[in-house]
RNA sequence: GGCCGAGUGGCGGAACUGGCAGACGCGCACGCCUCAAAAGCGUGUGGCCGUAAGGUCAUGUGGGUUCGAUUCCCUCCUCGGCUACCA
């Protein structure tokens, strides 16, 4: 018998089945597609983590089951390779992140290729490819031109050390997401994606969605809908302005008419809690409320200039997280509460948030947040809300208790004794038809901030040209934008149930666009130059900003002088549409950026003619992509769950753009995500600092991949991972070790027979065995994998196959069904060795790997095994009698003749061991639970 | 603080809709093989009492529902992930 030799039949059975494209579908032509998507990696780090491991190889395990099952499995691989996280890593190591991409990819696809898992080679991409780019460019181009992208300047998260700005997302507790730098705020001029439009129809689709729920609750949270209502409070500039003056007076100050206030000096607040309005007794703007800025201007108030300065200045986290002491200035104004005329004194503090609601806040003494910041500065509350508790409603109106919840309303007029809902309902009511504010829907969802001011990213492929701005011109009002019709460009907004509500025309403001026009497309993509000084500098500008050669450049409306944009994409983009692109790639030899790269003295020209090489053919890209729609949305989507919000969404918001783009007719990207789970070490998450990382390729080297797939899939549920542990490993080792010598004993003791029928020896093939009970094990084996694998419970699969192969190797003959059948449930989980092992059997006596019409018969092409429903049924089966639903005894009757209740219960009565507990006792019940238990109730 | 998970032998984990808790594997012990070891094979393996038959206690804690709870409900504790002053 041959050893095992893992090594050696991978090499032998990867260069079979590249040869014969087994994984490389015709997209075109296929009739049952299943695309079968994994989160493409970014290479930043030193290699692939056996945490990619254990999910490319689960993910490929199931893609594997389903071509088995004939679905024509499209299972493709690329590189997230642009981006901050490369070039990150690029600056750690002090290398060019072009040369870094280079390295990084050679090495990847290496570790990529020794899993054996069946990727179709001939669709990779890489995100850094200006093949690949020049889409990413495109779509940008597409989303401004439907007025999705626009610029403003806003307070952006800057990172001193990374010097870059970072979207909310990327600040993590106040920190950089990557270096852990304390997070400073800026003001620069950014584009943004307007993701905020779609807000309402990302929420609406996600019941629909076959998701893992956590992940659905997780969108549904970042999206963050409240419905609440907002309510104008008129500024007044002393107490006494209301409080000392007759009602008719106070009237004509709320109306606006009163010196010196109007009605146009209001602050407008939100909140979900309408039903503590009345016992409001403050405002609260936060230090970026516009409000506060004219006050400034006007105000002779050094000490909330100061305030105001210092925190603008701080950072998140010393802006504190809940919990943290909240720091706060009074304004010296009032605002009248329009509820009941209270005048009540307006302050500024840091934990009102200009991003959320109006900035602006009143506070309550049914807020805990309001109520630490009222007692810290000996700010009055006032409790308006009772449970019903004596007690408890003593200790609230007493202040001794903060209720937040839902409750009874007392103390505020004609609200009273209302419940908490009813009166939010009230309130929004009054305020309407006072017109005093009204109701009001709020996102926490922002607007996708995408430029970075960073090099190793697509160039945001937009002109600015001074002189049309000089005349308040930009592609808007340009003759292009009336060639594509954009006016008329329109996209539905539905209602919860679909219902079309009505159609939302994208109006052009051009004021905040002056200026701009977009890379004409024929001229894309905007190649990323190969510059020395690609370093970010903290300037708040991109390096590419010091390359005259790179961003002067022609207006594309008036020809004059132009300059364009500096700033790359977010990397996010990059990740948002690959999914479509991997459909629409031509199966070519993409060139390394790098032939493609110019030099960095070229001039713009030569940037403009070196793109024409890279363009290929538009109308077959995208008549290719238009086609290969059938392929999506995508099958089934692994990856992540620390994806929940960015990526998902964003993927999700660009596909509903395209389909208001009229590319496509669908617009969820993935009919099917499910997250995977994390591979820890010695219980603790895998980590650099905590030097428990482990790198793959060592076991691959010492125990071949279908060792490491196998312990993968075994170590615990796909969807909660496992411990990665040595000792396990060597477990599986042994395990693939038996099945080899199983089947080559039985072959040779088979051709030993056929040579000698007289000696027979053991195990061998053979029906002889004769029995059901093989064929009954069979079928519930198969039954059990296959449906464990349609659930992706690899690991209890595992366990499945080895309880069968501890009931095969212990038979005296084993047949050949039993062991094709084997080998096929074990194909998705140990693709090489299956298929050495198979071959061996199929040969046996006759037979090979290829048969006379050419076709291969690979072990992954065959009908994954069928069971017969009649077959799963036991023989016999074991009945457990009960008394009190304490076991006490059990037998076994067959299944066919002895299951009625009458006979089993007089069976379990002639027990000895149950007569001791019901001798002379009355059973007051008896409970049959069909083939598996009888209880005795005394 | 909020949301989502998870707590089961010495360890990783099974138990799918409430029905024999501990499948399968690791580890360990003993045995076979061997001059010996490794590998391999076999047997056993939750705790306690008992020679045994058997009994009894056991799924983080405390309660509840049920003939019967790892599973359902409530309380609390611990750990992990995501998120975070969202008015």
């Amino acid at each position: 018998m041959k050893d095992y030799k893992p090594l050696e039949i991978e090499v032998k059975w990867k260069k079979m089945w590249d040869e014969k494209k087994i994984y490389s579908p015709d997209l075109d032509s296929v009739k049952r597609p299943f695309y079968n998507l994994m989160m493409f990696p970014y290479p930043s780090a030193e290699g692939l983590h056996v945490g990619s491991v254990f999910t490319f190889t689960g993910v490929d395990t199931y893609g594997r089951f389903k071509r088995m099952q004939g679905f024509d499995v499209f299972e493709p691989m690329g590189l997230d390779g642009f981006g901050i996280h490369s070039e990150n890593y690029a600056l750690k190591v002090g290398r060019h992140p072009k040369e870094q991409a280079k390295r990084s990819e050679e090495n990847f696809y290496r570790q990529l290729s020794s899993i054996g898992n069946g990727f179709d080679w001939s669709r990779k991409l890489e995100t850094y490819d200006p093949n690949y780019y020049k889409w990413t460019q495109w779509i940008f181009i597409q989303l401004f031109k439907r007025g999705l992208a626009y610029r403003k300047k806003a307070p952006v998260n800057f990172c001193p050390s990374c010097k870059t700005v970072l979207s909310d997302e990327q600040v993590i507790d106040g920190k950089c997401e990557r270096c852990g730098s304390v997070v400073e705020k800026r003001e620069l001029e950014q584009w943004f994606f307007k993701i905020t439009d779609y807000a309402e129809r990302l929420l609406n689709n996600i019941p629909k969605l076959n998701w893992t729920e956590k992940v659905k609750i997780a969108q549904r949270d970042w999206i963050g809908k409240r419905e609440g209502t907002t309510i104008r409070f008129v500024i007044a500039r002393t107490q006494n302005e209301v409080k000392g003056t007759k009602k008719s007076q106070k009237d004509q100050i709320i109306m606006g008419s009163a010196n010196p206030r109007n009605d146009s000096q209001y602050i407008e607040v939100f909140t979900t809690r309408g039903d503590t309005l009345y016992g409001a007794t403050f405002i609260v703007l936060a230090p970026e409320h516009p409000v506060v800025a004219s006050l400034l201007r006007n105000s002779e108030l050094e000490k909330i200039r100061k305030y105001v300065e210092e925190v603008k200045k701080k950072t998140e986290i010393e802006r504190g997280a809940q919990g943290k002491e909240k720091t706060g200035v009074f304004t010296g104004l009032y605002a009248i509460n329009p509820i009941n005329n209270e005048s009540i004194p307006v302050w500024i503090a840091d934990y009102a948030l200009m991003g959320y609601g109006t900035g602006a806040l009143f506070g309550d003494a049914h807020d805990e947040r309001d109520v630490a910041f009222a007692k810290k500065y000996g700010i009055p509350l006032k409790a308006t809300l009772i449970t019903g508790d004596k007690e408890r409603d003593e200790r609230i109106l007493k202040l001794e208790e903060c209720f937040t919840g839902d409750g009874t309303l007392v103390d505020s007029g004609e609200f009273s004794r209302l419940s908490s809902q009813q009166a939010r309902e009230r309130v929004a009511e009054w305020l309407e038809k006072n017109k005093k504010g009204g109701r009001k829907v709020t996102y926490h969802l922002r607007d996708w901030l995408i430029s970075r001011q960073r090099y190793w990213g697509p160039p945001i492929p937009m002109i600015y040209c001074q002189s049309c701005a000089g005349k308040g011109r930009s592609w808007f009002n340009s003759i292009d934008s009336k060639e594509e019709n954009v006016s008329s460009i329109k996209y539905k907004v539905s209602s919860k149930d679909g219902k079309f509500l009505n159609t939302k025309y994208v109006i052009h403001t051009t004021d905040d666009m002056v200026g701009w026009y977009p890379i004409p497309e024929e001229d894309l993509p905007v190649i990323l130059p190969d510059v020395q000084d690609w370093r970010p500098e903290g300037t708040g500008v991109s390096p590419l900003a010091n390359h005259p050669e790179f961003y002067k450049t022609t207006c594309p409306s008036c020809g004059g002088k132009a300059r364009r944009e500096t700033d790359v994409s977010d990397t996010f983009l990059d990740s948002a549409w690959y999914f479509f692109r991997y459909l629409a790639t031509e199966i070519h030899d993409v060139p390394f950026p790098s032939e493609g790269f110019i030099n960095s003295k070229s001039t713009n020209q030569q940037i403009n003619k070196s793109t024409n090489l890279m363009i290929g053919n538009w109308k077959l890209e995208i008549g290719n992509f238009a086609k290969r729609v059938k392929w999506l949305p995508v099958t089934m989507y692994i990856g992540g769950a620390e994806h929940s919000v960015l990526h998902l969404l964003y993927s999700r918001f660009i596909t509903m753009a395209f389909k208001d783009l009229g590319l496509i007719d669908f617009e969820e990207p993935f009919a099917r995500f499910y997250a995977h789970g994390l591979i820890i070490k010695d219980r603790a998450k895998m980590s650099k600092s905590k030097g428990n990382v482990i790198n793959p390729d060592e076991y691959l080297a010492k125990y071949g991949a279908d060792v490491l797939r196998a312990y993968l899939r075994f170590v615990g549920p796909f969807d909660m991972g496992g411990d990665f542990r040595d000792s396990g490993i060597e477990g599986m080792q042994r395990f693939l070790k038996r099945v080899w010598r199983l089947v080559n004993d039985v072959i040779a003791s088979e051709a030993k027979q056929s040579s000698d029928p007289k000696e027979i020896a053991s195990p061998s093939f053979g029906e002889a065995r004769n029995d059901n009970e093989g064929k009954r094990v069979m079928n519930r084996i198969i039954k059990g994998v296959t449906d464990d694998l349609e659930a992706l419970r690899f690991n209890t699969a595992m366990a499945k196959l080895m309880t069968w192969y501890n009931y095969l190797s212990q038979q005296k003959n084993v047949s050949k069904k039993e062991l094709e059948t084997f080998l096929k449930l074990l194909a998705p989980i140990a693709p090489f060795i299956t298929e050495e092992l198979y071959q061996n059997v199929i040969a046996s006596p006759e037979g090979a790997a290829i048969s006379d019409d050419g076709s291969f018969r690979s072990v992954h092409l065959q009908p994954w095994p069928s069971y017969e429903p009649k077959m799963l049924e036991e023989g016999e089966v074991t009945i457990v009698v009960q008394v009190n639903g304490k076991v006490r005894d059990s037998f076994t009757v067959h299944s066919l003749q002895f299951t009625e209740q009458s006979k089993v219960e007089k069976k379990a009565k002639e027990s000895s061991k149950i007569k001791k507990y019901i001798e002379g006792k009355k059973i007051k019940k008896v409970i049959y639970v069909e083939g598996k238990i009888i209880n005795f109730v005394v």
